[in-house]
RNA sequence: GGCCCCUUGGUCAAGUGGUUAAGACACCGCCCUUUCACGGCGGUAACAUGGGUUCAAAUCCCGUAGGGGUCACCA
């Protein structure tokens, strides 16, 4: 009962605040989320800016932005606070600077005066003798009084220290991992003291998510792969205080399906930031739906599942060791499964949206604007991936039409096709309203005139009017385009045809 | 290079000693649609490799190969 506190369970998702908000970022988020969210617990969000330098303006305003608008919600962070804050790692030097103390008081940790360029040309030496860089102990074989003197004497020139943790010698540390099982290292493989607070009296990372997960009662730690080496740094310091650590899940990376890499920031071959499909008109839940499937699976073969559903199924359990490849294609499934899902409203607020940004439609649309481009907007619904592909599907109703491929034109050889174009095009000319109810029936009387029917009859002037072998219902397109434009293009057709 | 992790079809992935080795994306074909799209049905295609253990191995053990991660006063 004394502990029941403790059994609460407790994530946190601790991004920087330097940038936007990645993929990858992103999905770490979210199992926390899930997690959290089926078992009860709280999600935490925590902002580790503790690098003045790469901090950027707006960025952590970003990151909580793009979460919510993937609909997820915390119980406590640096917008909303909680019990235990603040929850910015700039805010709490008050927090840190004793603990560091303590360390040094205990001589677990001590002030180090190497500098950088001291460091790298040690690291260098190293690499040259086939060696794995490492700092190598500056007061090596000294005692305490010279040891002092030699801090003493440092400290009167005015350098600033920086604070290293003293590594433990001949020990194992290990952890049992949520994903990947049993992990261990020895105390010496990971590059020898490690500094805990910088010289600009900035704690690091290895010290303050230390500090904090403990200070948070953060119960489960879920990151990237990509910090198992960081943990046993962790550990020690976890020890050296005499705290409990977490338990620690490393989430397999992401990685680019075309390259086989870790997705990096600098690839420009997948589009890395939740912005830019939110900008392409990715819808929330396709995409949270998509990345919860990144690195992990469902029980059954079902595949599309909305939030509830997914927190409902979640089971870090099911957690996969290996690497997730990023599949553009799959995301464009998985998010037409939910536009052609979703309200009309919706689809056509974004969809227009996307029309008016490649300039095709005035910024400032009059209402029978608005209404044509619904109309257009729903043809094209059920094919859509995402919304912005409005601008490329609906090519034909915006731009001059180009000559025909081969492919096309190939539809066009046979002897019916010519009789079946001047037909339709005489039709045409007669239709009294020009809807798609009287231009199907012009279909219709072609068919009588000429005796073609099926491919011969449709495929040809779907051709010449759309110029495209592919488009949604022949009579709603060729009704949106107006007739004008579909006798300029049947025009365009015979003339090639000629040619 | 040291340390750590991973290895089932083109991609993701189910599978925990006995299966005809699921399913999804992509691709191909057929059906529906007098065209197109949506949809439906079906097909091609996989346990990296070598040794063990076992009556039996994708599943357990060891080696090899390959891939990835990490080795900062970044997180």
């Amino acid at each position: 009962m004394a502990n029941m506190a403790k059994d609460e369970i407790r994530v946190r998702y601790a991004p920087s605040p330097t940038g936007h908000l990645h993929i990858g970022n992103a999905r770490t988020a979210l199992f926390n989320y899930l997690f959290a969210r089926h078992n009860k617990g709280k999600f935490i969000i925590r902002i580790e800016d503790t690098d003045t330098k790469r901090n950027i303006a707006g960025g952590e305003q970003s990151q909580l932005e793009n979460l919510t608008w993937l609909g997820m919600d915390w119980d406590e962070g640096p917008d909303i606070g909680g019990d235990y804050g603040p929850y910015r790692q700039s805010e709490r030097m008050s927090i840190y600077q004793p603990l560091i103390q303590q360390l040094i008081d205990e001589g677990k940790a001590y002030e180090s005066y190497k500098t950088e360029d001291e460091l790298e040309a040690e690291r260098e030496a190293q690499r040259a003798n086939n060696e794995m860089p490492h700092y190598v102990y500056e007061y090596a074989g000294m005692t305490d009084a010279e040891k002092a003197a030699k801090i003493a004497a440092a400290k009167a020139q005015g350098l600033q220290p920086v604070i290293r943790f003293h590594v433990p010698e001949g020990r194992t540390y290990q952890f049992n991992d949520l994903v990947k099982g049993k992990i261990s290292f020895e105390a010496e493989t990971v590059g020898g003291d490690f500094v805990i607070q910088k010289r600009d009296g900035m704690p690091t990372y290895n010290f303050a998510v230390v500090v904090d997960d403990h200070l948070m009662k953060i119960s489960h730690v879920l990151r990237g792969d990509d910090h198992i080496a960081n943990t046993p740094k962790q550990l020690m310091v976890y020890e050296a205080f005499g705290w409990e650590p977490p338990i620690f899940g490393h989430m397999t990376l992401i990685i680019n399906a075309a390259t086989g890499k870790k997705l990096s920031k600098r690839d420009e071959s997948v589009l890395q930031f939740i912005e830019q499909y939110r900008e392409l008109g990715y819808l929330p839940d396709a995409m949270f739906n998509f990345i919860a499937l990144l690195g992990w699976s469902p029980v059954g073969t079902n595949e599309v599942f909305n939030r509830k559903e997914l927190i409902k199924e979640f089971d870090e359990k099911r957690l996969s060791k290996s690497p997730a490849a990023f599949d553009a294609k799959k995301l464009e499934w998985v998010n037409n499964q939910y536009v052609k899902k979703a309200d009309s409203e919706t689809i056509t607020d974004l969809s227009l949206h996307a029309l008016i940004k490649a300039g095709k439609m005035p910024a400032d649309p009059q209402p029978n604007e608005i209404e044509w481009a619904r109309q257009l907007i729903a043809l094209y619904k059920d094919q859509m991936s995402y919304t912005a592909q409005i601008t490329e599907l609906s090519d034909l109703f915006f731009e001059e039409p180009e000559q025909l491929d081969e492919t096309a034109m190939q539809e066009l050889v046979d002897d019916s096709a010519l009789p079946v174009l001047q037909a339709f095009r005489a039709g045409v000319t007669k239709i009294t309203h020009f809807t798609s109810v009287q231009i199907m029936a012009a279909v219709k009387q072609v068919q009588k005139d000429t005796g073609v029917k099926g491919r011969k009859l449709y495929m040809p002037i779907r051709i010449a009017t759309t110029r495209s072998m592919h488009g949604p219902q022949l009579g709603e397109s060729l009704e949106l385009l107006g007739r004008d434009k579909t006798l300029k293009h049947i025009d365009q057709t015979l003339a090639q045809m000629k040619g």
